[in-house]
RNA sequence: GCCCCGUUCGUCUAGCGGCCUAGGACACAUGCUUUUCAGGCAUGGAAUCGCCGGUUCGAAUCCGGCACGGGGUACCA
C-alpha cells in the first residue's frame, strides 16, 4: 500500500486562515497521522486579483498556532517543490498542452462580453448557462494561427454523452450527467490555471492519495475525474466532508459568524479547545464523551464515520468547552498563557496569585481583564453609590487597620463579625466593601483578593471611597 | 431554472429492523451550595426521528415520491 499523503490547499485571499479551513486541515491532519502518512500544505494562489498581501504568512502561522504541522509546504519545501501554484505555471501550461494534443481540450477565443451574452441568452431560453462550445469547432490550422495574436483560454472538452461517476468515502456513489457539465476553463488568458486544472495536476504530481475536502467541491469533482481520465492517471480516494454553517444554516461566512483564526486567538480561545470543538462537528466519540485530546481523536476517528450534514457553528458550546480546558490547565501554565495573552503587560507574579481565583470564572482568556483589572489599577468609578455608606467604610478601615495577620481568613472573620454586629446582611455588607475596594460588583472572592492586594492598598482604597 | 448533497430536541449529536414510551452534551429554567460572579451538585422542560406512501410480525433505522434546507452553476477558490 502506498504511503498516505493528504493536503490542504488554502488560497491566500482572506485576511487569515478561515475556520472552515482549520476544520478541513484538522480532518486531513488527523487522517494522515493515524495512517502514518505525510501532510502537505499547498498554496493555491492562482487568482491574482483576489490575493491578499500577507495572507499566506498568516495562514501558515495560524496553522502553527493550532499545532497542525505539515511535512511539506511553501515555507519548508519538500520533494515536490515548489508548493505555491504561482511558481508552477509552466507545469500547468504543459499539461494543458497535452490535453490539447490528445483532443481533450481546446482553445477558446470568446471574450468575457461574449460569454456574458451567451449566458444571458441561455438562461432566457431556459437552458443551463453553460458554455455553448462554439470554439470547439475551430479548425486546427485556424487556432494555431490565432493563438499567436489573440487572447485565448483553454477549455476542457467535456464528453457530450454519458455520465461521470465517482465514489465518495463519506457519501457513496455520486454521479453527474456529462451534458450538464460545463466546458470548464482550464488555463486563463493570463496564463494562470484555474483551480480545476491546477488541483488535478498538483495532486497527481505531489502523489496525493486522499482528497479530503468540504462538500462545496462536489459539483466540480466530475470535471476533475474527467481530467484524471484524460491524463491517464489513477484517481485518488475522495471524501467530501460537511461545510460548516452559520447559525441560520447558510455556509459559514464572515458576515454572520467570526471566521478568522486570528479572531479566536485574540478572544483568548485555546487552540486545543477549538480543535476539540471542531472534532465534534460531524463526528462523535464512540464513548459519547465531548472532551478529548487530539491524540484521542487520532486514535478513534474514522473518515467514513464523518457525517455529511453541515453543522451549525455554535459559539456558546465552544465557549463552554474552552472554559473546561481552562479549568483543566495547570495554574502555572494558565498564568503564562494569560500573561502572554496580555502582551506581558501585567506583573507576572500578580497574575500568578490571581489565577487560582479566576480559573473557574473565565471561559476565554479575555474574560480575565474585566474581572481582575482592579488588581492592577485603582478603581476610578464605583458601580454602586457609596455615599450612603461612608461611616460604615470608615469603621471598616479602622478595624482592618488594626489587623496584624493580613490573611484572607482573618479578614473574612473580622468583617463577618462586624456585619453581624451591625445587623447588616452579608450580601449587602460585602457588596459595599467589594465595590469600595474594587469598584466592581463582579469580582473574584473578596477576602482572597484583599489579601493579594495587601493591607496598604486596601486601606487606602477604602479610605478613598469613604471620602 | 438546472445539477448535486442532505433532513433525529433551539444547537452539536447517539442510534445501523425489535434493547427507543429516542440517549448524551451545549443552551435554557428551577433548586441547593453562597459574600458578588462563576464553578459544583440536583431536578426539569425540550425531537410523534420533515411529510406521505410502501416493505416487514415489527421502521428513526430499508425503498419510493414530495416538501424543506444547503452547496454548485465564473477566465473565484
Amino acid at each position: 500500500m502506498e504511503k498516505v499523503r493528504c493536503r490542504i490547499a488554502p488560497s491566500p485571499t482572506g485576511q487569515d486562515l478561515h475556520i472552515g479551513n482549520v476544520y478541513t486541515a484538522l480532518i486531513n491532519y488527523v487522517f494522515t497521522l493515524q495512517n502514518k502518512g505525510r501532510f502537505i500544505v499547498r498554496i493555491e494562489d492562482t487568482d491574482r486579483a483576489r490575493i491578499v498581501a500577507g495572507s499566506e504568512k498568516r495562514i501558515l502561522s495560524s496553522l502553527e498556532w493550532f499545532g497542525i504541522k505539515h511535512d511539506e509546504g511553501p515555507d519548508i519545501g519538500g520533494p515536490f517543490s515548489p508548493y505555491r501554484q504561482s511558481e508552477r505555471l509552466k507545469l500547468y501550461a504543459d499539461h494543458a498542452e497535452i490535453l490539447i494534443r490528445k483532443g481533450y481540450a481546446y482553445y477558446c477565443f470568446c471574450t468575457p462580453a461574449d460569454l456574458e451574452k451567451m449566458r444571458a441568452l441561455r438562461i432566457k431560453e431556459g437552458k443551463p448557462p453553460l458554455y455553448d462550445g462554439r470554439c470547439r469547432k475551430i479548425d486546427a490550422r485556424v487556432w494555431r494561427d490565432r493563438i499567436k495574436k489573440e487572447k485565448y483560454v483553454i477549455r476542457l472538452k467535456v464528453p457530450e454523452k454519458g455520465r461521470t461517476v465517482f465514489n465518495d468515502v463519506i457519501r457513496g456513489e455520486i454521479s453527474f450527467e456529462n451534458r450538464l457539465l460545463d466546458d470548464q476553463v482550464l488555463l486563463k488568458s493570463d496564463g494562470f490555471p484555474t483551480y480545476h486544472l491546477a488541483v488535478v495536476v498538483d495532486d497527481h504530481l505531489m502523489k496525493i492519495t486522499h482528497i479530503i475536502r468540504a462538500e462545496e467541491w462536489i459539483s466540480s469533482t466530475p470535471k476533475h475525474v474527467l481530467l484524471y481520465g484524460f491524463f491517464g492517471w489513477p484517481l485518488p480516494i475522495i471524501a467530501h466532508g460537511p461545510v460548516l454553517r452559520n447559525p441560520d444554516k447558510s455556509k459559514l461566512s464572515k458576515r454572520k459568524n467570526p471566521v478568522w483564526a486570528s479572531w479566536y486567538r485574540e478572544k483568548g480561545f485555546l487552540p486545543e479547545a477549538i480543535l476539540n470543538y471542531l472534532a465534534l462537528m460531524g463526528w462523535s466519540h464512540p464513548d459519547g464523551i465531548d472532551i478529548f485530546s487530539i491524540l484521542e481523536f487520532i486514535k478513534k476517528f474514522r473518515l467514513e464515520d464523518l457525517k455529511p450534514v453541515g453543522p451549525a457553528f455554535d459559539l456558546k458550546k465552544l465557549e463552554w468547552l474552552n472554559g473546561e480546558y481552562i479549568r483543566r490547565t495547570p495554574n502555572s501554565k494558565l498564568k503564562s498563557q494569560i500573561w502572554e495573552f496580555y502582551d506581558k503587560l501585567y506583573p507576572a507574579d500578580l497574575i500568578d496569585k490571581t489565577v487560582p481565583l479566576i480559573k473557574e470564572r473565565i471561559k476565554i482568556l479575555s474574560d480575565y481583564r474585566p474581572l481582575c483589572r482592579f488588581f492592577f489599577k485603582e478603581p476610578k468609578e464605583y458601580e454602586i453609590d457609596l455615599s450612603l455608606h461612608k461611616n460604615l467604610l470608615k469603621e471598616i478601615a479602622q478595624l482592618l487597620g488594626n489587623l496584624n495577620n493580613w490573611q484572607a481568613d482573618n479578614i473574612g472573620d473580622l468583617m463577618q463579625n462586624l456585619a453581624r454586629k451591625l445587623k447588616i446582611k452579608n450580601a449587602d455588607f460585602f457588596m459595599i466593601l467589594r465595590v469600595a475596594v474594587t469598584g466592581q460588583k463582579i469580582t473574584p472572592p473578596l477576602n482572597e483578593s484583599m489579601e493579594i492586594l495587601g493591607k496598604k492598598v486596601v486601606l487606602s482604597r477604602i479610605k478613598k471611597a469613604s471620602l
